[in-house]
DNA sequence: AAGCCGTGGAA
DNA sequence: TTTCCAAGGCT
């Protein structure tokens, strides 16, 4: 065993930390752990996971739910997909497997939403297979280790540093070998300014040596999102507000929001008025009860919110797109958006 | 393969 | 304010 093994192992025996999935090892949790934790921290994915397992507590409760009813409990995690393809996925093992997840990465990465490095770290963790759990932390850690350059995000990089980890973990103890792995990454050697003298690592390692640290990992794409700009519509009748479900292919698929109309960001201030009118397809523009000026932007999202009221022509107009009227006390039911949640809490909409 | 999918925290 | 990016995966 390497002494980068045999220092890592030996400093987790006293500095583990204590996370709900990590005490018993039941395969489902730790799955649904992996699942919520991608792209995520443990802060913001915790809560989710304690909410998300009560209401769930096994493969079949969650096979048997409505998929509404998983979205909701993923309300303002984000990347929706992770909830729909483990509803999927629940199914799927309750046909294929009797409601068990299966022990190989090979096995595991045939289920949806598991990808190369969920497969390693339920098989490792779970099952104890041999196989290292290359994640955002181990690619840090070991690239600054040894000062390699080789960018992470291409195919070369990904299959340099798995066949590396796979090696180090040799014939050790492999779920407590990717778990150290995270630790360290996430408390110790973190993007930015990492806590060497904290490191067990720090002996041997290549970055600290040159001090160089802050140049690794390397990534040969930088990442940059388009800007966007969302007019939510609040369109109601005597009971009900409009509502519609956001269709594959965008953001926020499968979850709910109030009718939208979107302008790009160069458009002028209104077009979103003239974009109503002709949906309506009437003369008269529909009137506006009031509005919020940029209400937030989140991100490169810029989110505008409009009361309306509408002809009852225009109504039924709008009724054509795949418009559901929702009862005022139905609303809270549904899974919207972050932005939108905010917006219904901010405004007091959500309730009657 | 490159682009996309969310949100929140830190600097 | 802007930028980065966190226990990735899908198309």
């Amino acid at each position: 065993m390497t002494a980068f093994t045999t220092k890592l192992l030996r400093w987790y025996q006293g500095h583990q930390r204590d996370l709900p999935w990590r005490r018993q090892n039941d395969p489902y949790k730790i799955w649904v752990s992996e699942v919520i934790l991608q792209q995520t921290r443990v802060e913001q994915g915790l809560p989710y996971y304690q909410r998300f397992i009560h209401r769930f507590p096994d493969v079949g409760s969650l096979a048997n739910a409505a998929e509404q009813d998983v979205l909701k409990h993923w309300q303002g995690l984000g990347y929706y997909s992770r909830a729909r393809n483990m509803h999927a996925a629940a199914r799927q093992l309750c046909n294929q497997y009797g409601g068990a997840l299966p022990k190989t990465p090979e096995a595991l990465r045939q289920i949806k939403g598991i990808g190369p490095y969920t497969a390693a770290a339920i098989a490792s963790i779970a099952f104890g297979h041999p196989i290292a759990a290359i994640d955002g932390n181990a690619y840090r850690v070991l690239s600054r280790y040894f000062a390699s350059s080789l960018p992470i995000d291409s195919s070369a990089g990904r299959k340099y540093f798995q066949d590396l980890g796979n090696q180090l973990l040799s014939d050790g103890p492999s779920g407590d070998f990717n778990q150290a792995l995270m630790d360290v990454g996430a408390g110790i050697c973190t993007p930015r300014q990492p806590q060497c003298t904290n490191c067990p690592l720090i002996d041997e390692c290549r970055a600290y040596s040159l001090s160089i640290q802050d140049a690794f990992p390397v990534k040969s794409k930088s990442l940059q999102r388009r800007e966007r700009s969302f007019h939510f519509l609040w369109v109601e009748d005597e009971n009900c507000v409009a509502f519609e479900q956001r269709q594959a292919g965008d953001i926020w698929q499968g979850l709910y929001q109030l009718p939208l109309i979107e302008q790009r960001p160069a458009d002028s201030k209104n077009a979103w008025l003239k974009t109503l009118t002709k949906l309506t397809d009437t003369k008269v523009a529909p009137q506006l009860v009031w509005h919020t000026r940029h209400l937030l932007t989140h991100q490169n999202l810029h989110i505008y919110f409009y009361k309306l009221r509408l002809t009852r022509q225009q109504t039924q107009a709008l009724s054509n797109k795949s418009i559901q009227w929702v009862p005022f006390n139905n609303i809270a039911a549904l899974p919207v958006p972050r932005p939108l949640e905010q917006l219904l809490q901010q405004k007091g909409l959500a309730r009657h």
